[in-house]
DNA sequence: CGCATATTTGAATTCTTTCAATCAACGTGG
DNA sequence: CCACGTTGATTGAAAGAATTCAAATATGCG
């Protein structure tokens, strides 16, 4: 169950056999399971405890008061829900289950106790959190200066980067559970839009999407058109390369 | 000099003299000066150094491949121009003086032996990180479901109460030094369309804007109009309140 | 005064949304 | 096994928002 979390940081830092018997020992702990469509956690709720998915994608969103919906961050297995705890009081926004979801839920002393034991630990949550960061970035950009169809192949050259990065992607293809009213909300345009540009991809043979497996058909014309860098998804160190290029 | 980082720094925590002096102590250091359109850091850069803007304002910014440009943040006078020294490597982003700028420079050494010497210094540097992060969601909903018109008044809304809070502003107004251009690469448009909001909003009296001076003529009419929300910029604690509603 | 930098304007075009309706897929209960 | 309800995908036409390109004005500064 712990596997993407211990693949995720792996990225970041060698881990150590006793680091990845603490965090096999820390998954096996409280865990929660989601259903589609649940809260996980509510904008305005205190952040009371670190939450990890281990399986499972989520969401981060916001809203605007009259209705309006924008995904903030996509949380795939691996992946900390909320950074900041024991600094931040109350969370500026909400996280939703995008389908069956398990969470573990630590203790924020736990969480201390942990990073304490270990610097290695200390270090790859750190360094988690910063990709997170530059994760928002890039979706700046992205929402900012990309056209409907550079924001929807960024996305899509995004997810398969992050997923191959903890195993869940098959050949040029991975699993992709977003609907086009999800994918609408997290590149902020209509879900008829994205509608119309995902048909315009298929035609152009860019990508293939049926049921929910997503295949990209030609990766590398797909990032040049998307102008994507995958440089922001690994600031860690210097080193640091992927399995692919 | 280092008045805005120390009001700045007292939003999220009382500040003892003692680590006051620290702090101006650390801002009499190697300061650097940059003009108009300097590049402070650039993107690939290393990090190497905790930078933090003492007065003037600047831009943190990506750009595409082909050259397009979108602001990412606005760093004000006692922001921190880069977080995760020590974890990220490579800068996915560069950062541009938008005027007259200052910048400490701190080495990584002694910026933790700051933070080690006093767990409240540290406390509140780790509220300014987690406040930047929530900055840059707002924007990502800014950019992602508001239109051009709420997106100016809410980075108006939005600037004002982050100079209301380091003592910038005179009663609605403040110094603004952002030309049409920069506004435009901020909130993901044309300087064109930025130009012709702009008009309406003074048009129908809710800004003035003329030479640097921007001037809010009704904040309150003006922020329930961008669906502006000042709670993205106090997480820091529950009891935390600002001096304006 | 005059260059250089910013702002403003207009018209045409492109991109995206809106609204409403239709279609397709799927699981349920009868 | 099939009618039915639900959810998600697709379509069309028209309206609306924002961009483009170029040119015209302002404005600030030396």
């Amino acid at each position: 169950m712990a596997e993407a979390l211990i693949a995720k940081l792996r990225q970041f830092t060698p881990i150590s056999a006793r680091d990845e018997r603490a965090l096999r020992e820390l998954s096996s702990g409280h865990a929660r399971l989601y259903e589609a469509g649940a809260e996980i956690v509510r904008e305005g709720d205190a952040l009371e405890a670190v939450r990890i998915v281990l399986s499972g994608w989520a969401c981060r969103y916001k809203r605007l008061p009259d209705g309006r919906y924008q995904a903030i961050g996509l949380l795939l297995p691996g992946d900390v829900c909320t950074h900041g705890v024991g600094v931040v009081a109350t969370m500026d926004y909400a996280i939703e289950a995008l389908g069956a979801v398990t969470v573990i839920e630590i203790a924020p002393a736990a969480f201390a106790a942990l990073l304490d034991g270990s610097p290695t630990l200390a270090r790859a949550f750190a360094c988690e959190e910063q990709q997170c960061a530059a994760l928002q970035r890039e979706w700046a950009l992205n929402l900012g200066r990309r056209d409907a169809r550079e924001r929807l192949l960024h996305l899509f050259s995004e997810l398969f980067h992050r997923l191959h990065d903890i195993g869940l992607t098959q050949d040029n293809s991975y699993d992709c559970p977003l609907k086009q009213e999800m994918l609408a909300d997290v590149i902020g345009m209509t879900s008829v839009h994205v509608n119309r540009v995902l048909q315009a991809l298929r035609r152009e043979k860019l990508i293939e999407l049926r049921g929910r497996q997503l295949t990209i058909l030609d990766r590398l014309a797909l990032e040049r058109m998307a102008q994507f860098n995958p440089s922001y998804l690994r600031l860690g160190s210097v080193d640091a390369g992927s399995g692919i290029d």
